[in-house]
DNA sequence: GCTCCAATTTGAACGTGTTCAAGTATCGAC
DNA sequence: GTCGATACTTGAACACGTTCAAATTGGAGC
């Protein structure tokens, strides 16, 4: 949690090691040439050339190619903080924080779009420790599910007492859904994707006011006496 | 487009083209083997030679190894919507069909859940024709989301006019998302998806009843209207 | 039966991710 | 400075998906 020099995978590497340069070197040109040319034309042996290092050594540091893109995408998560930091700082509305810390993520992600197509592969593989869902990334899951339950602390919203605790992470769960849209998004610019964000912020911010409502207490009721189900 | 000779692909089959026992043979095995080892240490190599060809037979009918996954998957969509013809011939009421539908989708693709986690992660690539969502599968996608208007037609419940023509894309959506859940769902026996379909069903089923009220017309339209706009 | 063409079949060869046994460098202990 | 251990680095070798030029087969037309 705290910054450590720890700059390997999720779990815990190597404490100060010696090679932490030529990791990032190769991580650095990785992330390049993915941009570049895309995952699947990126060769583990063009990344070795292009940094200037054996093929093997590559692999001293990631133990797969997969794993250049989870590191990949556990950087972007940090960035996707640091940008929603400041609407989080700005904005007091639910719905303004709301839409920022969405748009906020699809900013982060836009330069690497058609990578990404690709990332999302590999993530979406159930047994992977990449995916979002696994137990492995159970941490940076966690880090993003709370950037929601920030969204609400801070937001002016009332919201049924009941529901509030499970709505961090179904706002979650709605930011998975914005992102697997993106993913699939091929209008330019993934202008369909902000479409997306702005009409369902709206719409999302509305249902959280009327769950207050008294005829829609029992729904309320059913949704949370579902998630409990399922979380056991 | 026309319809040519060539025996591969989903879409069109070989009319009566000789070859027709292999490819059969070829993905039998393949589907068979799947199932046995798993998808990534099933290997082509092993396909051919369990089935008594050469390797590169194995790629005259079928162009990669992902696409003996998307014939997979489209002979599971049709059992899905064999299993599924009972139940629409039975029941009346809309959650009792849409709970059967759903249920039935599971049934089907148990056998091959282990398995089934793999070939998701194929179907996730954006690029991949394999996708749900791209423009090469709009066939597959039609007829699935047929079979929610199928579950919707033979029903007896009212529905909000205005909400109506959009509902069987939205329940293929919550179709999808009840299958990703499965994906990853590793209690036994999946018992957890069967948990999501019972509890999320009757939930459906209310909010599509309530979909009339006054109070909640403002809150349809404003589903109905960003649906539009996201379709163009 | 023969000829010929397209459909089918073959297996060696290629490119790529990954492994591994064998080095080489670095640093603390003495 | 030397030694030993550990961290790092190397590139050849391996497995597997895929390609392709060449061989084989089956059947239509005669």
């Amino acid at each position: 949690m705290t910054d450590q020099p720890v700059p390997t995978t999720a779990a815990g590497e190597a404490p100060t090691a010696r090679g932490e340069q030529t990791r990032q070197l190769i991580l650095e040109t990785a992330i390049r040439l993915f941009r570049e040319r895309g995952y699947a034309r990126t060769t583990m042996r063009a990344i070795a050339e292009e940094a200037g290092v054996a093929v093997g050594n590559a692999y001293y540091y990631f133990d797969s190619k997969e794993r250049l893109i989870q590191e990949f995408y556990s950087r972007t998560q940090d960035e996707h903080r640091a940008a929603a930091r400041p609407v989080l700082e700005r904005e007091s509305e639910f719905a303004a924080r709301l839409a920022g810390v969405l748009h906020a993520a699809i900013d982060v992600l836009t330069p690497s779009h058609e990578f990404a197509a690709s990332f999302f592969k590999v993530a979406a593989e159930p047994s992977s420790p990449l995916s979002p869902f696994s137990s492995e990334t159970a941490g940076p899951r966690q880090a993003s599910i709370e950037l929601f339950t920030e969204v609400l602390a801070g937001s002016t919203s009332k919201v049924d007492p009941e529901l509030r605790p499970h709505l961090p992470e179904l706002l979650w769960l709605a930011y998975m859904g914005t992102v697997l849209y993106w993913v699939y998004d091929r209008s330019p610019g993934q202008t369909r994707t902000r479409t997306l964000i702005d009409g369902a912020v709206p719409l999302i911010d509305r249902l959280v006011s009327l769950s207050r409502l008294r005829v829609l207490r029992p729904v309320t009721r059913q949704i949370v006496e579902l998630l409990r189900m399922l979380r056991h």
